[in-house]
DNA sequence: CCTACCGATCGGTAGG
DNA sequence: CCTACCGATCGGTAGG
């Protein structure tokens, strides 16, 4: 499934345009501002506590207006979840990717996985806890795609294991302990904190390799 | 504050009352039924987006007669969310006390955590999913709780991080680590599945230990 | 992008 | 514990 989150280049850059008389010029990327300001509020006060108008309030349009860039409260909900979605996929891919090595592998996986949840915390917070308001088809797909998610991970923890490089009674039980502890940044880790998105990252990475039992290097 | 979760003794075994006709007699904890599908209901659908009547009908009543048994939709969700915070506060508390050892203390609240969310899966759920569906001054009392919470399992691992036992950069971290990875057990847990509640809070506890630096005991 | 407005849903109450 | 029903909220549409 193609991500939705492009605004799409006909919405912009298309110069020429007769100077009518406008009561609100309409800003160029008002599409992304909107969705900007449903994750807000779906991540404060739920998606059903969450009402159009006050979408629309966030970014100084009448709640009726905002049908002019979704076509409903639910597509807003849809372009979130399946967003994160997609971005947590493919994140995790390219950090698999990019290493042979199973030890390192895991690392970047883990530092992809947490620097998601850190660096999109409110979208990866709806994108998780907002599933079941998501109608179908959408649902589905969404957890088709986070199952995908848990059993890449899963691989690299097996694949770990059968080389000896880790050791662990349920490689199962175990990633799931490390995606759950990543996912968990979404709900309390705030940019500008005392911790940044690299350092979580690396740290939540290493508690990850010492469950694998994996010796930690030994610091100079 | 006291929990809310006992029916109250003046509810049932008070005998001798005539046997007047009645279309459907009050089942002695009817108020217990209500609660248990309001749980599983808040769980499957989201506290917003369940209905008074659906709860009333898992039960075989009208919705309008689930206010003989709550005050409110929102009294039914603070029974769960209170009483839920409650008892992991309980769980926790007996378990480190248990204990003299750090090491020991740790493990015990790691697994009392993951057994109270494996155990009471779907209160535990809604007990953090639905935080924000919460009215005051119940709102602010659950974070108080959960607050304290946190706190103290993060206590128990700066203990052992001083008395040398546990070795970790940041404790505080470790604590959150340690915490998301075990409530998410509330997400996926299903009883009758391939682990058992038991299984899972021995290997999380190892998990959580292996974190902290300390290496598993030598299988013999 | 706005105002006016429809239709459906739903928590809670009245009064047995 | 039930039926009848009120009142408020809210997503979405009409028609500029």
């Amino acid at each position: 499934m193609a991500s939705m989150r492009e605004p799409g280049p006909s919405l912009r850059g298309r110069g020429g345009r007769p100077a009518l008389p406008r009561r609100t010029p309409a800003a160029p990327d008002r599409r992304e501002q909107v969705r900007a300001a449903a994750v807000e509020l779906f991540a404060a006060q739920g998606y059903r506590d969450t009402t159009v108008d006050q979408i629309g309030e966030r970014v100084g349009i009448r709640g009726p207006s905002v049908y002019k860039h979704f076509r409903s409260k639910q597509e807003l909900l849809a372009d979130i979840v399946v967003g994160t979605a997609d971005l947590l996929l493919g994140a995790q891919r390219a950090a698999v990717r990019s290493a042979t090595d199973v030890r390192e592998q895991l690392r970047r996986a883990v530092e992809a996985h947490v620097r998601v949840h850190a660096e999109h915390a409110r979208e990866a917070f709806v994108g998780s806890r907002e599933i079941g308001s998501l109608a179908e088809p959408h649902r589905s797909a969404v957890l088709r795609k986070r199952a995908e998610y848990d059993r890449r991970l899963r691989r690299v923890v097996e694949t770990g294991v059968r080389e000896g490089v880790f050791a662990v009674d349920s490689p199962r039980l175990a990633a799931y302990g490390i995606l759950d502890m990543g996912a968990g940044v979404a709900g309390w880790f705030r940019p500008g904190g005392p911790v940044s998105q690299d350092e979580l990252a690396t740290f939540y990475a290493e508690l990850a390799l010492r469950m694998l039992g994996v010796r930690p290097a030994r610091k100079r």
